[in-house]
DNA sequence: CCCAATCGGTTTCATTTTGAAACCCCTGCA
DNA sequence: TGCAGGGGTTTCAAAATGAAACCGATTGGG
């Protein structure tokens, strides 16, 4: 479910981009979603992973639960959060960011984490294309901008 | 060219999603990109798209040149930023995101801006695959931890 | 049953980041 | 020569962040 608009102020309301950056793209917030794609975790579980302050990963987990991006379990005394549907969505988007840092983030060498599926084999590059199946770049599309 | 890590200090030092997010992933940074994949723009020009603080973008696209991810171009009296050819690899990532908002972050019917190809179709959705091309997911994939 | 530990936070307060506005220098040009 | 941009920096107030203390509800052990 997406948010309407009436009550958030978005920083460019049209573009798709900037509406997911002020959904996620802060410090914490993907990282909590990278970290949720593992399953379900618990309030201490976030935190020892990633190191976050108390207060600000009780914000960050209200906000994504807000947006539909998180849901806390119904079930189990230990409550837990876990991603919705949206949530799940965003693989595709980390995925990408994961890429991007792989190439470009590390010196030759540097040991990184890795996605790998079932088998151990690592994801495929994503590549985006036209409708056709042409590779597309930022210099072979535009921005429709709408009205 | 990558940051070797040594003037930094990364979140999650491992990980290429936590080093993507602590190079980009603020509220502006990605914009700036995303304007910058239309070609060449100046501080003007992006000021007038994004709204941002003068001290702000000032600092952003210091930053953005540091990394690697624009340069100033020599040649022009009026000088411009580019994109690097690791800025320009950020496309895949803006998509994704781009694409995740057009999914969840309007309301049924609700107007936005689309990324189309050079005839003016809009580009394909992004869809992570294994080696073999088989869709993978966050459920069967698991992040390979290095020690 | 009582005590202590753990979980899942909130509150408080200092530090950091952000943003608006004023200011500044340089270049082109009328 | 003067003045209108472009491309910033400085200053200062406001907002976000983070560390630490605090707190109530569970839970597990003696």
């Amino acid at each position: 479910m997406a948010a309407t608009g009436a009550d958030r102020d978005w920083t460019d309301p049209a573009c798709p981009v900037a509406r997911t950056v002020d959904l996620v793209g802060d410090r914490w917030s993907l990282l909590i979603v990278r970290d949720a794609m593992e399953g379900p975790t618990s309030f201490t579980d976030f935190r020892r992973r990633l190191g976050v302050a108390r207060n600000i990963l009780s914000d960050r987990l209200r906000r994504l639960v807000d947006h539909g991006i998180l849901r806390t379990s119904p079930s189990g005394r230990r409550h837990v959060y876990e991603l919705t549907e949206a949530g799940k969505d965003l693989f595709t988007a980390i995925v990408a960011l994961r890429q991007w840092g792989e190439r470009h983030a590390f010196a030759d060498g540097e040991p990184h984490s890795r996605l790998v599926d079932t088998e151990g084999r690592p994801v495929a590059e994503l590549r985006p294309q036209g409708q056709g199946g042409a590779p597309v770049t930022g210099e072979t599309t535009r921005v429709e901008r709408v009205e």
